[in-house]
DNA sequence: AAGTTTTGTTTGTCAGACAATCCAATAAAC
DNA sequence: GTTTATTGGATTGTCTGACAAACAAAACTT
């Protein structure tokens, strides 16, 4: 019946003027916005609550202050998303389970996507992780070269969305991903198995395979999931 | 070869320290912390510093400041955060296109889950709001239970990960998804094909059959996204 | 004309101050 | 004894002023 007094903070009425700018098209990328003080004063405001405004749309990427040149409107990019995504995600309480499941089904889906739109330049990106795979790596590298891989193609299905949603998945995961493949690479028989089976995802992708490709993925990361279950209740 | 000097701001490295007490599991909802005077003094920093990273979480909803108590940790709501991500998203590297492919295959997915999962009090729920739209529904009121139909099967499928992403996917695509639904409105025979497919969504989940259900939601959504393509042509 | 220095501007950080607000302990009233 | 008022301390919100660091452009030197 009543709604709630709205106590908004000063900076936060600033961030709601600053985003009408922004969908109007006064600001727009690459200009720069006018200095602090003057901008403060122009708002009626302290420098103080205006930076903390401007820092809020520095950290998310839309602005970028340039040290005694000035503040720009910068084009956000989707590893400053992914970031914010991620603290986000920290203050809920997710199950790895539900993480896990989640990226399996985008990352087949990418994988059906990347079959369709790759170019013979992400053949060429994954391929070149593959090889030096193929060629021994342990250790660290492995699990650099493996997290490079299943990047390159999700980054094939040109899906922004996609890369950006992994990128905070694998983030939150990177605890897991990394115990899993150090339980791995104990074993020869099971680093030659996941081998095999990324190779197996570059053929479906390279032969424009979309749903060979996606049921690839969906195995091969069921395949890691039922492995550490396996072990961990071992 | 040599890689850029981070010139971090101190700010950001203690969103970075702030990050880490999160996944660490050291800060907990509903935990206070520090006041701006101590924090600052423990950090090292001056409180203006200290502010600027607070008002960052504040913003994005992980913690809450209330003056003249504290500040506490939060649980981020994913409605609020929409607001900031369509912030993000207004550099448009987010294409809708890209947003919507991902809402299809996790909406399919989540109703599949749905299926194997939900109790019956989540069909009960799911069944209310589709007995309301049947009574006739239009505009605003139709498109609100439209938006907790859709919302409902998803949370009946227990994936927190997916409630989130859905959340904010929906945050991203809502102006898009609000002028779909006032373009059906203006066809009854729309209308009805809408109403019909989402009872047949509502009984293969209650029959918990996973893979129908999954196709009835892809092609639900594809419908709409195939309808939106010609309207938008025409 | 080219290189160097200077100067002014702008952001980054700090310190201090005061108002507004809340919590809790204390005092007062019944 | 219980309830209500008052008070005081603590905390966030906001403002002001100051200085350092870094950059761009103007002024200067060669």
């Amino acid at each position: 019946m009543f709604k709630t007094v709205k106590n908004k903070k000063i900076c936060e009425e600033i961030l709601e003027q600053m985003k009408e700018l922004l969908v109007s098209g006064h600001l727009t990328v690459g200009q720069r916005i006018p200095s602090e003080i003057e901008l403060s004063e122009t708002l009626g405001v302290s420098r103080s609550s205006l930076r903390e405004a401007l820092r809020v749309l520095d950290v998310l990427g839309i602005i970028e202050a340039k040290t005694g040149d000035g503040t720009f409107i910068k084009e956000a990019k989707m590893e400053n998303i992914g970031n914010i995504m991620t603290l986000v995600a920290l203050s809920k309480e997710l199950e790895t389970s539900d993480l896990y499941e989640v990226r399996i089904i985008l990352e087949s889906y990418a994988a059906s996507l990347a079959a369709e739109r790759r170019s013979n330049e992400d053949l060429a990106i994954a391929k070149k992780y593959l090889l030096k795979a193929d060629n021994g790596s342990t250790g660290e590298e492995g699990s650099l070269l493996d997290h490079l891989f299943h990047s390159s193609v999700i980054k094939a299905s040109k899906n922004n969305v996609l890369v950006m949603l992994m990128d905070m998945i694998s983030g939150l995961l990177s605890e897991q991903i990394k115990s899993t493949r150090t339980l791995f690479s104990s074993s020869a028989e099971l680093m030659e198995l996941i081998q095999k089976q990324h190779w197996e995802i570059y053929d479906a992708i390279e032969q424009q395979k979309p749903l060979e490709a996606q049921k690839k993925v969906f195995d091969h990361l069921n395949n890691a999931k039922i492995i550490i279950n396996l072990k961990q209740k071992s």
